[in-house]
DNA sequence: GCTTGACCTTCTACCGAGTGGAAGCCGTAT
DNA sequence: ATACGGCTTCCACTCGGTAGAAGGTCAAGC
């Protein structure tokens, strides 16, 4: 089978295709006309490697849930462990997320949105922590150096 | 003031303080000595810049951002436009990853994760939809090739 | 005056996960 | 013969920086 069919098949282009093969995931033969030639077994392998990657696993995780699924012995512990760590990273960035769209959204509600210039989004972009002072007067002009103070 | 201090104030290291000036952004003196000398206008944008990134806006956003907060005469519209662009995207994310999140939970459930090959993760990888025929069957033995099918 | 150490400079390469394009070969249909 | 679509390789680019190498500068302590 060559790189489009599988591509057909897979749902992944032909360049990611033969990306996950620079990468050594997969290793398809070659025609004699230097067509790559995609077994049953190789097709099997990137249609999970799409899956896996559409669930959000990066290349490393992909690479060791293929080496576990093609491992008769492996533990299911072990697969389980890669996906709730991931399932962590997920949540971690799902908190991340929820928290920067709830101050967005704070400050787009706030904000008319008409074709005057004061503009509450814009305010907190300039004063971060409620902080009127000039950086001047706060940080160099009293006294004592910053020197050492930064690792 | 030099970098290090810019930094310390700003919450941006050195290099991202470099990145920023290399793409334009900021554009600070330079002392006899070839030190970066950051007037207080150019640590007030480093502070915006700061604050608008890790509202998750990308660079181009906060290039149009900055140019509308220094520009007197803009419409408070338009920066509401950008932010509401940006919280439609992140609402989108926030969906695709609550999505991926629910498949993943239920996949983890459902795995006892002992010491046992069995694993409804791996199984659920490899057969994406429900299927349990090849894959040469399917595509390539009946028939009609996908030549042309594919744009 | 000399050394030490923290700081600064530039330049280059690297990260993830591919995407896009250029230049050129292969195979078939017209 | 030639056009077209698909295949090949290789290289550059994406985004938002980070890490490291090689070297210049400054202030303090001896």
């Amino acid at each position: 089978m060559n790189i489009g069919q599988v591509a057909g098949i897979s749902g992944l282009k032909p360049t990611a295709i033969r990306f996950y093969e620079n990468v050594g995931l997969v290793k398809p033969e070659r025609l004699d006309n230097g067509y790559r030639n995609y077994s049953d077994a190789d097709v099997h392998t990137l249609v999970f490697l799409q899956r896996a990657r559409s669930l959000g696993f990066g290349m490393d995780d992909c690479r060791s849930l293929l080496s576990l699924y093609e491992d008769r012995d492996r533990a299911s512990a072990d697969v389980k462990s890669i996906a709730l760590e991931h399932l962590d990273q997920v949540d971690r960035k799902l908190a991340e997320l929820t928290s920067l769209r709830s101050v967005l959204e704070h400050l787009v509600r706030r904000c008319r949105g008409d074709n005057r210039p004061d503009c509450p989004i814009l305010d907190d972009l300039a004063k971060p922590s409620g902080d009127q002072s000039s950086y001047q007067t706060k940080f160099t002009k009293s006294g004592s150096s910053r020197r050492g103070l930064l690792k």
